[in-house]
DNA sequence: TCTGTTTTGATAGTGATACTATACTTTATC
DNA sequence: GATAAAGTATAGTATCACTATCAAAACAGA
């Protein structure tokens, strides 16, 4: 079975809906995929335009600007992930098993159980390793939380941290252990192929190591006791 | 008694050193103002000239683009922070009061023993919390890695992963592990002051929670055996 | 002090970027 | 079939990210 997802974005984040149109879902799409291809520093909205056949105006009728847009894909990212949480974890009564889930999502090992066919999940998850960061690390962050731009990126942090007060009850730190695991999650896998001096994991491939990692890092967080000091 | 520090960079980072000139130590000097003022997006070469009374073409004749700029400017950070941390090392022989220096080194809480007049290195600091990730994140990562422009960013890293393995000899990952930390504490402070819901450290405007958090990973990732698995 | 070299400044120009505006055509909707 | 909404075509502006050229100033060596 697969489902099929519907996700509501904060009005803030488009001036029309891409959702609603073939050419809003094509301003997606290959939006993603352009950044993805040629980063986000080269990606115009004249080069997308180009691809997709239509003009610079019309995608400014969908979105403000190209900042925007990469906050509208990071954003619906985070959504995503929450979505895949819950869904994941909703059978599960084991903590320990939640936890386990969380970073099978964070490093893309879990199974995707929602289809769309004009997102490419895998390319978007390199997107947001990558370039993720850029939507919040501005000098409008202020404003653009006050219109609850990131609000998915909190709400799956506050999930998370929930987990890990179930597991730990009490644990002094639960939301900065949460938004430390997404982010090194992402940052390892960035260093491991481009940096790789900057982990240990050698060449390795596949994500066994940086898994066992964030394990050791999250349940030797919660398991020792926060020292008094 | 205060040191003067000349750190000798790598020239792959410029055109023409701007330590050799007054016009190249304004370029410095302002070019950090400017950033932390108005942010790495906004700033241009031609309002840097403008604040410092030259032209874009001679600031040009320092700095290939701005993003090389940024570079030098980071690395000139994570070089001056491995002077700090070898300085404040130094006499220790205790790895568990290394492993405090780095953190208070980190989160800014050591007295800075070397002065420069044209570097103000706590408006350095914020651009490097603020704006350092653009560095390396980037399309051409790899042939900036290859010029070796990361280099002592990996040397800081690699000198506290050392210290790691000092404190808890055969420790599986030391370079990881001093790598998240990096990272942490500059998200994490970050996100206090502006996406504070992603961290536990309330309205507080000091860092003594951010250290206490800190101590608490590394230490229990240290402390705690890693799982064969 | 003359002379050659390097550094900086002044000016101009190019192509791309990041938009905005307007008017016209096609498409959906009632 | 009328009306509104969505999309296209075209054009235009200000700024950005450079490059080129030439002249003036500073400076260094003989």
């Amino acid at each position: 079975m697969e489902l099929q997802l519907q996700i509501k974005m904060n009005p803030n984040l488009f001036v029309r809906d891409p959702e609603t149109s073939e050419l809003g879902k094509n301003i997606i799409k290959h939006g993603i995929l352009m950044i993805h291809e040629i980063g986000f520093e080269d990606f115009t909205f004249k080069k997308l335009a180009q691809k997709i056949g239509t003009t610079e105006a019309s995608i400014y009728r969908y979105f403000e600007n190209k900042h925007r847009l990469l906050t509208y894909i990071t954003t619906w990212f985070w959504t995503w992930m929450e979505y895949q949480l819950i869904f994941h974890t909703n059978n599960l009564r084991d903590s320990k098993q939640k936890i386990s889930t969380i970073i099978n999502l964070l490093t893309f090992q879990e199974k995707d159980q929602f289809f769309l066919e004009h997102i490419n999940k895998d390319i978007l998850h390199h997107i947001v390793i990558a370039e993720g960061n850029k939507s919040y690390l501005t000098k409008h962050v202020t404003e653009d939380n006050k219109s609850m731009l990131f609000k998915p990126y909190k709400d799956l942090c506050h999930r998370i941290a929930e987990i890990f007060l179930e597991y730990k009850p009490g644990f002094q730190f639960p939301h900065s252990l949460a938004s430390t695991l997404i982010e090194t999650a992402h940052h390892q896998m960035y260093f491991k192929d481009n940096l790789p001096r900057l982990t240990d994991f050698g060449l390795a491939k596949d994500v066994v190591l940086l898994t066992k990692y964030l394990n050791h890092i999250v349940y030797s967080a919660l398991d020792t006791v926060v020292k008094k000091k």
